[in-house]
DNA sequence: CTGTTAGCGCCTTCAA
DNA sequence: TTGAAGGCGCTAACAG
């Protein structure tokens, strides 16, 4: 027993199906008052449901939005998340998902999948990668991506523009200054913090990784600083962990652990920037593991600021991003005036907090 | 310019576009060999992409599955919603997102929405409600369940069944013990701890909490204890920090800043359960915020082991639920041989940790 | 094995 | 203002 269909509510009400899309759906002003309540009546007597896809045929558009993530659950993607859902319905239309946990196949695969389904517009979040790995993959890619846009789809891309994409034309991103910030990050830490640096980044070409430490160089610089040790591992909280147990056994063997690491004016105490926050609380996991405190045998700090870590002790240093405001923007026609192709650009702002206090204490 | 279509594809490539169909889509084996190979060049010579709104027409299926929760951000809908996703993708479906707050209302939009869509199957995450204010938002949401069901949906519900729900037909739900879990916890938890116990509760009515102070005080009454306080609060993390600072007020009347709580057998300490991890983390951050300590000035335990909490010190005693299997089960159809209606249940497990330990030490 | 003929449910000209 | 006809793109019965 399929759901009711337009022409049967036509019948009902007596009147043509023609007459009976106008009240219920067209967007022209109803017609005949007591014809238009006729429909009606017909209508929710019968629990008539339009059905979107024969709308969607007929009108070649589709009411959806297409979200393509690394991982759900991932805590940074669920902040865009739900803030592309909020466009969403200020829209009218719906959110479809796909995770591709950063696999260009797989997200060619979704903007394919999308395109098939007409979506309206398609936010692509997610760190893209440079890796020649991945180079034939970013091609493919951008050329599905290309392809739905001359077919008239727009997209918006959170960070950075599409790595191979052509026309400019429909595509809209959401600029995020994450080299800035992490200039900035870096140049503030140095000013509080006298020992050595080290970075913990994700897999090199990972463009937001690449883009965060290079900033944070360019801070340490700036500072009249060396450039950082880099370990590349995991963007996630297992990377953080391991490359944190790997410095564990760096400060162990200075001598870290001991009480107290010289309250003198330099003390040797390292300082960690993990690329995001979830890899710096792998991180801190790690040197806690072996007996270490933070921030009192290192500073850490990490970046995204993720709501769910805030009341992580001791409180992160880390950039905070407008998670929910860049997925709001990331869907086209929902920014500031900005409609078509075009860059809108977020701020963040370095978030100083106990991880990163200079003479760190013991806790109690 | 519109994507190019099947027949287009066929007539490029010189056949009917049944034929093109057949070799591009139905599962059939393709025909002769060599026609084949003709469609297959032409369709990817003009970038063919099936309309899949028109295949959803034609065959009535679309190869969507609703996914309805109360907020995407959330860890724990974010856990749920990266199982269903893992399921849909074994179906070759894809997921469509609605967020609702928990509002029935929103939720039978929801559920008006993906049937418009021909959604599959729909999958409702999130705990019902069971308030009298809610009562005709929740008939009008079963009643709503129902017709998708009668016109051959299936729905995947998480935790409850459906209040109003009629038929069982189409209906499959992933039960989850919070009662007998809640109880275990509370039993554990009386076996090591002399103190007094606190429930935080999310607001009465929400059917997942009241399950699980309802289990946790049997279990308390299982331990010949009497029954503890409730504090009704909000469901999130805000809820848990205004009780926690409620209940930091009541602390410290009693003096428990004081250098330790007496290390004697029967301190009087405060046990505190927290019917979440999220707002349990909000009650230790109130605590924290008043000077007390976690586990020396009150013990503290949530609910659901939400995977970015794990690295919380001190280290968040809870109820592990296997949330990313709880979302691939609540999928008709994914889980284990139960194929339509029916009750598949999960199993949890309580996980002692720091935060409830016993003799609560100076963390140092 | 391939082509032909009908719809799937709706919207949109075009007449009336 | 309302009804009739055609088509959106594809698939599923039938013929051949």
């Amino acid at each position: 027993m399929a759901a009711s269909t337009l022409t049967e509510v036509a019948r009902l009400a007596g009147v043509s199906p023609a007459t009976a899309s106008r009240v219920l759906n067209g967007s022209a002003r109803t017609p005949g008052p007591d014809i238009a309540e006729r429909v009606r009546k017909a209508a929710d007597s019968l629990g008539y449901i339009p059905n979107a896809q024969a709308q969607g045929l007929a009108k070649s558009s589709s009411g959806l939005i297409g979200l393509i993530v690394h991982d759900i659950a991932d805590p940074y993607f669920a902040a865009i998340a739900r803030g592309v859902q909020a466009a969403a319905r200020h829209q009218n239309k719906m959110v479809l998902l796909a995770t591709t946990a950063g696999s260009p196949a797989d997200e060619r695969a979704a903007v394919a999948a999308f395109a098939a389904r007409r979506a309206d517009s398609i936010v692509i979040a997610g760190s893209r990668s440079a890796r020649t790995a991945d180079k034939q993959g970013n091609a493919e890619l951008a050329a599905e991506l290309d392809r739905y846009c001359r077919n008239g789809g727009r997209v918006g891309v959170v960070g950075h523009a599409v790595v191979g994409a052509e026309s400019d034309e429909g595509y809209h991103v959401v600029g995020v200054p994450n080299e800035e910030l992490a200039a900035e990050l870096a140049r503030e830490l140095a000013a509080s913090h006298a020992g050595e640096f080290v970075i913990i980044a994700g897999p090199e070409g990972l463009l937001t990784s690449d883009d965060r430490v290079r900033g944070f160089q360019r801070g340490l610089a700036d500072a009249g600083l060396p450039p950082a040790d880099v370990l590349h591992t995991g963007f996630d909280r297992t990377g953080g962990y391991e490359a944190g147990m790997e410095l564990a056994a760096r400060i162990g063997a200075h001598g870290g652990s001991g009480q107290a690491g010289a309250e003198a004016a330099a003390p040797p105490r390292l300082c960690i920037f993990a690329v995001n926050d979830v890899m710096a609380i792998g991180a801190t996991a790690a040197l806690r593991s072996k007996g270490l405190r933070i921030p009192r045998d290192a500073a850490i700090a990490g970046f995204d600021d993720i709501e769910t870590l805030r009341d992580f002790r001791p409180a992160l240093s880390t950039v905070r991003l407008p998670l929910e405001e860049i997925g709001r923007l990331a869907v086209p026609g929902a920014g500031s005036g900005t409609v078509g192709a075009g860059t809108v650009g977020v701020t963040g702002e370095v978030t100083l907090r106990r991880s990163t206090e200079p003479g760190g204490e013991p806790a109690s």
